[in-house]
DNA sequence: ATAAAAATTGCAATCGATTGCGTAAAATAT
DNA sequence: ATATTTTACGCAATCGATTGCAATTTTTAT
């Protein structure tokens, strides 16, 4: 690849006797440019194939028209449907994103967040992994003064914007309808209590337990069983239990579920008449199992393009925002064949 | 959020009564500077929080140490595959990657060319949306000494550097291996021909029929198929023919494929007795549908890190590499339940 | 102790675009 | 025709980091 030397402003201004000045303002659309002049301008920048260096008008600026997101995993459902939503708002006012992936490693976490700084973004959006521990790094991207949006796993003493799913709220309803539906022993299958989003999945489990008055036990409340084999593998342990249970909410992902349902089908257990199963995050294939899988669905590329537009409308009144925002966004129980214990499929 | 001053070399320099240069030097450990003063400036800098300014750096080095990615969806999983696969390699040199989906539209694909372009990004790696015509954008990344990898569907008439999958190969695997297993009247849905990746499909499928000396049959070769409704409804038609297929190759995806899948269930024909089906892509799903589908899997994680270290390797010697060089990558036949036409599931 | 070589540091220009301020030219008012 | 306001453009500094070259200091050789 041979190094080409791109035509700048002051190219376009030698050419045409005029100053780099002029050449700026009019491809700025400065009204103290004159109208001739500025159509001679734009024709030659056109004839040269200019192109305007970012780099160097952002260093001028003093800011970049980037955001930079962080995510565990890109190519997990969940986040590319987040970073999809965040693209399509904020591409169409001429933002950029740089995406980071921190692999749920803390140190690579706090390297992507330090790159982003350095990249001088105008924000950050980040899902912190699954073993982050402290959030100083957080903290360093509010003192140089950029803007930090969390969203999902989010870091809940920290005072930023937070785009959220009311987590509770689905854990309790998703755990009610099992009740309702007739299970009675409903087993729990926990993520890393550090992330705030599995403490308060185990929270609505708690709460709905409490309000329709059922025991909880201990033994079935089973920890980190997040992928399909960890769900696999806490579900071989449930079921050969003396008392096993009837229901498994695989709170922590529709992936964990799938690795319940597999187990029942090798152990000839029935499903949903002798168990019921429910898990989390409306991943495409939960439509086709069969029975197909009840789960939650969270919206994902719509929690994007709010967080988008969050980012907007904070730039957009700089002083009024001063309390901390967070926007909940509901998530949807999805019923399906999973959990229906007293019908047919 | 306000606007902080970020502390610069000058700062440290200053603190320091020192110039900016030995500053800057003894950041970028040059050999040219005195081991004590170093490790006082490190300290100072890190005491002030210091964090390089990379729009200034870049500007001035003339690189930006960035990679821009365009593809159609970044929340479809092969693309999210690739683009994590990618982002493996780059991260740990150092390098970013600036992310845009063009959501199959030819005019936004070029929009964000161009945003890349400006962003005086060091390549750009792409998958050219469906409805592309022209390549002039493309021509013009080259005219700017851009660095151009293409990836999967690409302009092949353009010399440049290629990752993409052997299509033609697998496509030819797939359909020799239905008509192994006892096949037919095999039926194609094809995707937009105006992309590669679909005409080569296609070309395996026809070459696969030759070499087993099966007659093409023109009504069993359905034209953009591409999503599961359509393939759905190609399915309907190509079932109600009086000469229906007994199999269904969805070339375009397994999307498709499950299309298939769904209309042969709800029209009660047996699979895979009485309709064999095999996808494209690998989708997780593919693996729990029943029966499973056979599909093709393209390696995508795995294209990503491929497409990071052609990168790498080009700009090492620089003058060497005169030709287009091409990687293809051979994609590799899952065999499942959907094309078992002779054994049991 | 002196000359030569090597190691440090400073100076100043540079990357490309933007913008406040000043001035010349054009337009309008008196 | 002269005074005043507008409009259009140029000058020069600026954003922050890098780097070739020169200048100074330190080290090594003689």
């Amino acid at each position: 690849m041979k190094k080409v030397k791109r035509t700048t402003i002051y190219d376009i201004a030698a050419k045409l006797g005029i100053t780099a000045s002029s050449v700026s303002r009019a491809l700025n659309n400065s009204s103290q440019v004159n109208e001739k002049t500025r159509e001679l301008i734009i024709k030659t920048a056109d004839e040269l194939n200019y192109k305007r260096n970012t780099l160097a008008s952002n260093l001028r600026k003093g800011h970049s028209k980037t955001i930079g997101v962080v995510v565990p995993r890109i190519n997990q459902n969940f986040f590319s449907n987040v970073i999809a939503g965040i693209e399509e708002t904020t591409y169409q006012k001429g933002y950029n994103l740089i995406i980071c992936q921190s692999g749920e490693v803390h140190d690579k976490e706090i390297q992507c967040v330090n790159t982003l700084i350095n990249q001088h973004v105008d924000c950050i959006v980040i899902s912190v992994s699954a073993d982050s521990y402290d959030y100083q790094h957080l903290q360093n991207v509010l003192d140089h003064g950029i803007q930090l949006i969390q969203f999902d796993r989010v870091a809940e003493e920290l005072e930023t914007l937070k785009v959220i799913n009311d987590n509770e709220q689905a854990s309790f309803e998703a755990v009610s309808h099992l009740i309702e539906n007739g299970y009675k022993r409903i087993a729990l299958l926990e993520g890393p209590q550090n992330l705030n989003i599995f403490r308060q999945r185990k929270n609505g489990y708690l709460r709905a337990l409490e309000t329709h008055k059922v025991k909880v036990i201990d033994e079935l409340v089973v920890e980190n069983a997040w992928t399909k084999e960890l769900g696999a593998e806490a579900t071989r342990k449930l079921l050969n239990l003396p008392h096993p249970p009837d229901a498994i909410f695989a709170s922590t992902s529709d992936f964990s579920a799938l690795g319940v349902l597999e187990v029942a089908n090798v152990m000839n257990i029935k499903v949903p008449s002798e168990l019921g199963i429910c898990g989390y995050s409306n991943e495409a294939f939960t439509e086709i199992t069969s029975p197909s899988i009840t789960t939650i669905d969270q919206f994902s590329v719509y929690m994007g393009k709010t967080i988008g537009n969050l980012f907007f409308q904070e730039i957009a009144n700089v002083e009024v925002s001063v309390k901390p925002k967070i926007i909940s966004i509901k998530p949807e129980l999805i019923i399906r064949g999973s959990t229906k214990k007293n019908s047919s499929l």
